[in-house]
DNA sequence: CTCGTAATATGACCGCAAGTCAATTAATTA
DNA sequence: TAATTAATTGACTTGCGGTCATATTACGAG
C-alpha cells in the first residue's frame, strides 16, 4: 500500500517535471513556436509520454498559466493582508498587480491567452474547470475588498462591487498589456509614460467611485 | 494602354474577391481553424493563386482586419462630425465604438488579434506598415478631439490628451472584450450588466478628467 | 488567323508539427 | 523466476501552410 502512494507521488512529480520543461520552452518561444518535441527533449522524455500526462499542447500551456495565476494570487493576498485602511488596500492591490506584471511578464503574457477563447481549440474540460475555479478565487478577493470599502463608507453605495472590480481590473489589465507591447512606441513617438498613465487611470477611477469620506481619507493618505 | 488599365482593375478585383472569401471563412472559423484550402474553395480559386495575391494566411487575415478598421474609422468620423459641444462628441465617440462593436462583432474580435504580436509569425512588413498607418489615423482622431476639449476648458489641462485617449480607449476595449466573451456569465452568475458597466466606466473616467466648467456642461447635457 | 510570349492559374508535392498506437522496457507481484 | 501490469518509446498518421514545375489563358506581332 506504501507502493501505490509512492507511485502516486512519482506520477505527480513527473507531471511537475513536464510542466517545468514546458514552462521553459513556452517562455522562450511562446505557444505557437514551441513544439511538443522540444518540450519532450527539455523534459528528457519522449513525446508520447507527454501525452500520457497532458491531453494536448494547449492543456500543457494552460497548466503553466495556472502556475502563473497562483503566483499572482499570492501577490494579491500579501498586498491585502495588512491592517491598513481599506482604500489603501485597494490601492496596494493595484500596485501588486503591476508588480506581478513587472516581475512575471512571461506569465502575464500567457495569462491573457486564457481570455481569448478563439485560441482554445484543444483545451480539455477538466483543465478549463480548474482554471475557472482559480479565476473565481481571484475575483472573490477583489470583490470582497471592494465590498468592504463600500460597507465602511469609503466607496459609493450605488456602485456594485462587482462592477467596480470589473472596471478597475479591465482598465489595469488593458494598460499593462499596452505597456508590455508598445511601451517604447508610446514613450518615444507620443511622449507618454504608460506606467504613469496606469497610475493616473487607477486613481481617477478609484476617486470617481469614492464617497466624500473616502476622498478625504484618500487625499490624506496620498500625501 | 487601355488594356493594362483593365488588367490592373481585374487584378484589384481579384484581390477583393479573395478578401471577401477569406472574410467569410475567417468569420465562420477564426484564424486558427480556417484553412487556406477552404478559403481557396470559397474564392473558387486554387490555393496557389491565393499566394500570388497575399504572402501568407496572416497577411490575408490582417487585410480583412483592415476592412474592419476602416469601417470603425467611418463610425468614428460620423460620430464626431456634428456641431455638438465637444464633450458630447467625446461621449458620442464612446457610443459609436460600442455601436461598432455590436454591429461588427466579428471584426471587433479580429481587431484584437492585431494587438497580440505573439500571434504575428508571418505578417509581411508591407501589410504591417499599412496597419500602423491606419492605427495612427484612428488615434489622431481621438487625440485631437480630446485636445480640443482641453483647449476649450472642459477637460483638465494637466492631463495629456494622449494619456486621456489611451485610458478611455483601453478601458472601453477591455470591457467590450469582456462583453464579447463572457456577458452571460457576468449577467447570470454575478448579476451584473456589463453594458451598463461600460457606460459607467466611461462616464466615471470622463467626469474625473473634467474641469468644473466641464462637469457643469456635462451634467446639463446628460439630463 | 496563328503562333510565340507573357501573364495567370493550378494542384501535386514538401516540410513540419500535433497527436496516436503497437511494440518495448521496467517495475511489481505470485 | 516467470507472469502480469504499468510506464515509456518513437515510428507513423494526419492535416495544413507554403512552393513550384506545369498547364492554361490572354495578348500582340506577323
Amino acid at each position: 500500500m506504501g507502493i501505490t502512494e509512492r507511485k502516486e507521488r512519482e506520477k505527480e512529480q513527473r507531471r511537475e517535471e513536464i510542466i517545468a520543461a514546458a514552462q521553459k520552452v513556452f517562455f522562450e518561444k511562446g505557444l505557437q513556436l514551441a513544439t511538443m518535441d522540444e518540450i519532450a527533449e527539455a523534459a528528457e522524455l519522449s513525446k508520447g509520454t507527454l501525452y500520457l500526462y497532458y491531453k494536448s499542447k494547449e492543456d500543457l500551456y494552460l497548466s503553466v498559466i495556472m502556475r502563473g495565476a497562483e503566483i499572482m494570487y499570492e501577490f494579491f493576498e500579501k498586498a491585502t493582508a495588512t491592517n491598513e485602511p481599506v482604500l489603501k488596500l485597494i490601492s496596494n492591490l493595484g500596485d501588486s498587480y503591476f508588480e506581478f506584471f513587472q516581475k512575471n511578464r512571461q506569465y502575464f503574457r500567457m495569462l491573457y491567452f486564457r481570455d481569448n477563447p478563439q485560441l482554445h481549440k484543444q483545451v480539455s474540460q477538466e483543465v478549463l474547470q480548474v482554471c475557472l475555479e482559480q479565476d473565481r478565487r481571484i475575483w472573490k478577493l477583489v470583490i470582497d475588498l471592494i465590498q468592504r470599502a463600500i460597507d465602511e463608507g469609503y466607496l459609493q453605495k450605488n456602485i456594485k462591487p462587482v462592477q467596480a472590480a470589473v472596471i478597475l481590473w479591465s482598465s489595469s489589465t488593458a494598460l499593462m498589456q499596452q505597456i508590455d507591447r508598445n511601451d517604447n512606441y508610446w514613450q518615444e513617438q507620443m511622449g507618454v509614460n504608460l506606467e504613469e498613465t496606469l497610475r493616473l487611470s487607477n486613481s481617477l477611477l478609484l476617486e470617481a467611485m469614492m464617497t466624500d469620506k473616502g476622498k478625504l481619507e484618500y487625499r490624506s493618505m496620498v500625501i
